[in-house]
DNA sequence: GACCTTCTCACCTACGTGTTAAGC
DNA sequence: TCGCTTAACACGTAGGTGAGAAGG
């Protein structure tokens, strides 16, 4: 915990966006496709700072972490173990673009990842890419670091925030159909499936 | 200039990319749209570095100055003075989105200035938009700042670089028919009004 | 009227969707 | 056959063009 020259104490908090959609999906165990060029992830992944010293500096940065060490596959409607998963390898951070910046301006405005990818194709990592494996469930986290130095981000303490309700299992394609109707309903990208006329952004 | 540990000199190097395309431009006086939302410039402002430090860190910036304190129309085919300009402003920079960073990954790729948006309009303005007059004269430039502190940018030396070839004269509508051709040939998002079947990219 | 600005439009680029069929 | 992956596709969103009409 951070002291400012006065002696209080600031602790940053974390605040996820769209956590009732996030939950919708979470219900029912939510997918996300990977590609060999990259997919995005639906719901995009936006978050709000709390807390924070609005005169220190900080970064902010995400990484997708295992969940644990298994395979899992789609059989009989449900999501179960299948043999054991792909060695886990530490993810590399991906830094927010607006890093480093003071805690007053991270907290003016939300935070968002929703141009982050997920690829399973090494070949085609890159800035923005995750390389993860498919039918292995995966969770998105945030950290913090008060610094103004991106060079030695790695030396530094470091604040991680991970919301339950954002975990993943990745597929090629979807296994579960309502899976994909929730995805057709809410992701505006594909309102060319919608049944319905809804307008709703 | 600066000199590293072993005592041998860097000497930052610019190189515009584009130059015929500009060029073409240049010899009819290139003309660029302001709008009140933002107009990207075409051709693109992109370049290429070259003698930087690799082991060191870098900024790169942009600004787009008055080339004279004069008012222009196109009258007769051709572009003359009109009287006194507008009073000029020091014109705040651009700082390209990879800054800071290395010497080395700098000189790797294009540095690309393309999403840069020129506007008129004061209330507009906003990170990447430049706020300059109608019917004036600028130059676009380039400056190289070898830090890898963005919060003292202004109090270090600084390398300015500028190719006359991508002076412009700015316009709500273009003026200069044989401008209006260059562009509809050469810009991807103008292909609507060739009237060939033209493919080229 | 002459000159300049603003707005709406059709038409394009670029790319994010799930679908489908083919591949392994 | 089965399970999973890949690539081409139609159909969206998002936004960059100059044209042309309207406004000042």
């Amino acid at each position: 915990m951070a002291t400012d020259v006065r002696g209080s104490t600031f602790e940053p908090k974390v605040h996820l966006e769209d956590w009732k959609l996030w939950e919708q999906f979470s219900a029912v165990q939510t997918e996300m496709i990977v590609t060999k060029t990259g997919r995005r992830m639906f719901p995009g992944y936006r978050v709000k700072m709390s807390g924070m010293d609005p005169n220190a500096q900080y970064c902010v940065l995400m990484d997708i972490s295992s969940v644990d060490e298994n395979r899992y596959k789609f059989q009989h409607g449900e999501w179960v173990v299948a043999g054991r998963g792909e060695p886990q390898v530490p993810q590399r951070f991906y830094l927010h673009p607006n890093s480093p910046c003071s805690g007053q301006q991270w907290m003016k405005e939300i935070i968002s990842f929703h141009k982050v990818k997920l690829t399973n194709s090494c070949g085609n990592s890159a800035d923005g890419k995750f390389l993860i494996h498919s039918m292995h469930r995966y969770q998105p986290r945030i950290h913090i670091v008060r610094t103004d130095d991106v060079n030695t981000l790695h030396l530094q303490p470091m604040s991680t925030f991970a919301f339950p309700q954002t975990a993943f299992v990745t597929v090629t394609a979807y296994q579960n159909g309502q899976i994909t109707k929730l995805k057709i309903a809410n992701n505006p990208f594909a309102r060319g499936f919608r049944e319905d006329g809804a307008k709703t952004k």
